[in-house]
DNA sequence: TGTCTAATTAGATAATAAACTAATTAATTA
DNA sequence: TAATTAATTAGTTTATTATCTAATTAGACA
C-alpha cells in the first residue's frame, strides 16, 4: 500500500469527531441528522467529516426516502488501520512490483488470442496485473454506472462481481452511491 | 484506550514526511541528521517530527556521544494501530455468523486441493472463516513459540506475517513475549 | 403544484501545523 | 579553554481545515 495512501487514512482519522463517529457507526447505521444530535454539532459540520470519511472509502451508505444512512466498511478500517504496520517490511516477503517483461508474460497467459480473461488469478501479484490491464480499457475522469462497470468486467468474465469488488479493493476504482471513477494510477496497488 | 489518545496517534500519522520516518526507523535506527538527510530537510524539521512521535511514544532514544540515535517502538505502533479496531464494540449490526455451508463453501474456495491457501480473502467474514480454520491445525493448550506459529503459517500462504497477526487481532490466538497460545473458541471474532 | 425534510454547498473565520532561517544549547575533544 | 558537532528552540510564513450561518438541492408526499 503507498505512503500516501496510508497518509490519507490517519488524516481521515486524526481529528476527535471523525473518532466519534466511528465510534457510532460501530454500534450500526446512522442517518446525518442523528449524528448530528449525538455530538451536538450541526448537519453541514456531519456532511464535511461523512465526505472525508467517505473519501478514504471508511462509509458505506444506504438510501431510505430523504434519509441517507451511514454505515462503516469494517474491511477497509481493518486493512488501512494495519497496513502501517507491514510498511518498509511487507515489502521482501511480498514484492508486488514487475518488470514489463513479467507483466506482458502474465497478460499473455492470463487472457486469450480473442481478449477474454481465462480465469482471475489466485496469487496475488497476478492478479494486480490483470486488474491494472482491466482497468486500462476504461476512460480516465469519466463516471460509470455500476451497470456499465459489470457489463465491461463480463465481456471479459463471467465473474464480474469477484473482479468489480477487487477493483474497487486494490483502489484501482472508486466508487460513491453506485458511481464508478477510475482512480489515478498512483493510487493503484501497483502500476 | 481513550479516544483522544487515539486520535493523537492519528495525527502522529497523519503525515508524510512521519509515515517516511517511520518507514526509515523499520529498518533500524538512525540519527537525526541521517534522517534529515536521506528525506532532504533541515534538522530543525526533523527534530519536530520526531517530538511528534515522540509524544506519542513511537520513539526510543540512545545517546552515543553527540547523536542521538532514535528507533521505533514497535509495541506501541501496533497497540495504538489496532486500537481503532475495537471501540465501540456494541456489535449490534455485526452479523458474523455462518451457516455450516457458508463456512464449507468458503474454505472450499480459498484452500486449493494440497491444503494451501490460495488468497488471504479480502471480505472480513470470509477472511474470519479462514483464520478459524488455520487455527484449528493448532493444539489448544501447547505454547508455541513465535518461529513455530510462522512456520506453520508458512505452510499455507508466504504472507504469514499478515496471517499471524490476524490471529491475535481477531483474538484467535494470544500472544505475550513471543509466545502463542490458542485461545479459547468463545473469545474467537467467530466460532 | 407547493410544502416538508434531510442533506449538501458556499463562504467566512479561527485554529493548527509544516517548513524554513537564525540563534542557542549541550556534549565532546583538541 | 576553545573549537566542533549534533540537536533543539524561537520566530516567521504559508497552507490546511474544523466549524459555523445562510442558501440551495433533492426527494417524498399531500
Amino acid at each position: 500500500m503507498q505512503l500516501t495512501l496510508i497518509v490519507e487514512f490517519h488524516k481521515a482519522l486524526a481529528d476527535l469527531t471523525r473518532i466519534r463517529i466511528l465510534a457510532l457507526l460501530k454500534q450500526g447505521p446512522l442517518h446525518g441528522q442523528a449524528i448530528a444530535g449525538k455530538l451536538s454539532l450541526t448537519p453541514p459540520t456531519i456532511t464535511h467529516h461523512m465526505s472525508r470519511l467517505r473519501d478514504v472509502g471508511l462509509i458505506k451508505e444506504r438510501r431510505d426516502k430523504n434519509t441517507i444512512y451511514f454505515s462503516l466498511n469494517e474491511n477497509v478500517l481493518e486493512s488501512c488501520a494495519t497496513a502501517i504496520l507491514s510498511i518498509g517490511k511487507g515489502e521482501k516477503n511480498m514484492d508486488m512490483s514487475v518488470t514489463a517483461e513479467e507483466r506482458e508474460a502474465i497478460i499473455n497467459n492470463f487472457f486469450s488470442a480473442d481478449g477474454k480473461l481465462k480465469t482471475i488469478p489466485a496469487q496475488r501479484k497476478k492478479r494486480l496485473v490483470v486488474l491494472s490491464h482491466l482497468v486500462k480499457g476504461l476512460e480516465f475522469g469519466k463516471i460509470y454506472s455500476e451497470k456499465e462497470i459489470s457489463d465491461y468486467l463480463r465481456s471479459y468474465h463471467p465473474d464480474y462481481a469477484t473482479l468489480r469488488r477487487e477493483l474497487i479493493i486494490h483502489q484501482f476504482m472508486y466508487r460513491k452511491d453506485g458511481r464508478y471513477e477510475m482512480n489515478p494510477p498512483e493510487l493503484w496497488s501497483q502500476g
